[in-house]
DNA sequence: CGTCATCATTTACGCGTGTAAACATAATAT
DNA sequence: ATATTATGTTTACACGCGTAAATGATGACG
């Protein structure tokens, strides 16, 4: 089953650093998120029922690391995205970012460059 | 409220040729996705209640017309993924493509050509 | 030891979703 | 006018999600 949105901000905390404890994910996500302790808890223990996260005992308390990589994440997140909204093709996408002027001057090159790496390695 | 994945495939319907009659939309979407008649109705009077198709009536029956525009629907799917993924900068996500080797001949043509007419239109 | 504090686990609850059956209504055919 | 058909509207129900309170377990402290 996927993960929710609440839950990726819990796996976003684990992906920056883990192991960690509730605790620890708790201060960093609970002030900007306005969550409590029961809230991270329960994102918790259903990312453990989805295997996203494995816990670890460390006394008292568990540390959690990530099982589910972000590349794998990140990856179906957008593959997802890309399928439904552009047919599955990169340039509509970027050509749709381009017409909302979304492309930074960084952005643009970037992607010059990211092009010709890909002319490169061509040979 | 924002628009759910099935009821984003009867807007599909809706922005491939509009209006539609609940019947046609039934026809169009029914067979792949398997839904039937009680289905595809319960989306559109959802639709109806976030205001994002609006139906006239034809008759005996209604014809709907989609009020939310392709373009926005798009705009803010794309625009929420490649903030939370992304850090909303463009070219980590062609980046992302590219390492995952989804880039097709025609991506990269494309993508060229895009900033090829950035640049042209740089005076 | 028994009590308190600290964690984790379980249970809860309202809400949206996916899916559809049940019901209402109006037009049509007999 | 009535029975039937075509449509739309209401209601339903299980499930995941966001959020958290209640409960349970375990180690620390007096």
């Amino acid at each position: 089953m996927a993960i929710s949105e609440a839950e990726a901000v819990v796996m976003d905390v684990l992906w920056r650093e883990a192991p960690r404890s509730a605790e620890e994910i708790l201060a960093e996500v609970g002030p900007a998120q306005n969550w409590q302790e029961g809230t991270v808890k329960s994102l918790l223990n259903r990312l453990l029922r989805k295997k996203a996260v494995h816990a670890e005992r460390d006394g008292r308390r568990y540390l959690y690391t990530p099982l589910l990589k972000r590349e794998q994440y990140v990856q179906q997140e957008s593959k997802g995205l890309l399928d439904r909204l552009f047919g599955g093709r990169v340039a509509p996408l970027v050509a749709h970012f381009s017409e909302q002027r979304k492309l930074s001057k960084k952005d643009i090159a970037e992607l010059r460059k990211l092009l010709q790496e890909l002319d490169d390695n061509e040979h």
